[in-house]
DNA sequence: TATATACCCGATAATGTCAATAGGAAAACT
DNA sequence: AGTTTTCCTATTGACATTATCGGGTATATA
């Protein structure tokens, strides 16, 4: 049972926009800077969550990105959607032909990976990016504006 | 975000055996071609079970596999951690050394994984051995005893 | 004791997926 | 124009998954 660090990527990558963002677009390179992940890397999983909608962008100097929703309305589920392409564990939840099994009575335990699916879905869909980031300015001391023009605005690792 | 295929397998195999066992050791051979799976990957996949307790086996001739525990106390969750090693999504929540992320206050987003984690083993041991026999007997008009001695005892493929 | 049966277990090959990089085209600002 | 920045595809290396194979060991039965 695995996800893939894009899915972590995308979701520190959302959440640096969030808090950092203010209404105006970032940069990818700026958001990469900020969570110390390869910029390339970070613009292919950036690119792929415009196509989800999850951000829009800004084209052209002076472009980025910026959340394509209210962050109330972006929950953790969609941005595991929108990066792994679902949250099936199991092929043949998704579409029943990709069933191999060979127990009768339609694949009893494709319903047990339908059951855990579901449960997945829900926790994260119960996690909005609104959650996530008023928890880390709680945990932050809230964020001083005259950092936002500064190249690393995201605070220092601790540890 | 992914199930191996082994966990799968796991599963039938042990529902297999929970439904036609009736106290008797199967063999490994018996278990895969009842269930349609490569008898050596079966194998590999069984071996790995004991290890875990989740089966016992009896070795020589007549051998075979048996369930290690009761069918209620055998959990869906035990057989997925058995083979996938774990059942956390991301490496560093098992560990805090794995963590990668360069947030400060110790990873938010970890915890987000964290929960995600925590639900689907939840939902994972929810579920028994026992459910899914009882399920299948249900939807399988019980089990015929006459069958018992035959190869093929697996209801053939309805598809 | 001989033999067949069945688990034990490591090695390894084929395949697939993931993580990351690279590079060029299009758009917009200065 | 020239620079910045998104857009989008292709490729590569590393790693994990999915098996298969083959010999070894234990045990029941004749």
């Amino acid at each position: 049972m695995k996800l893939s660090t894009k899915s972590r990527y995308a979701l520190e990558g959302l959440l640096y926009l969030a808090v950092y963002s203010q209404g105006r677009p970032l940069s990818v390179k700026e958001i990469a800077e900020g969570t110390s992940i390869s910029t390339a890397y970070m613009e292919q999983i950036f690119f792929n969550m415009r196509k989800a909608g999850l951000v829009s962008t800004v084209r052209g100097a002076k472009g980025g990105f910026m959340l394509g929703h209210q962050e109330k309305d972006i929950t953790v589920g969609m941005i595991i959607r929108a990066i792994e392409g679902s949250m099936v564990p199991v092929k043949c939840v998704a579409s029943l032909s990709d069933c191999s099994s060979h127990m009768r009575s339609g694949c009893l335990s494709r319903r047990v990976w339908v059951r855990i699916s579901n449960a997945i879905s829900e926790s994260a869909d119960r996690l909005t990016l609104e959650d996530l980031k008023n928890k880390f300015i709680a945990e932050n001391g809230g964020v001083e504006n005259e950092n936002f023009d500064q190249g690393q605005v995201w605070p220092a690792r601790t540890d």
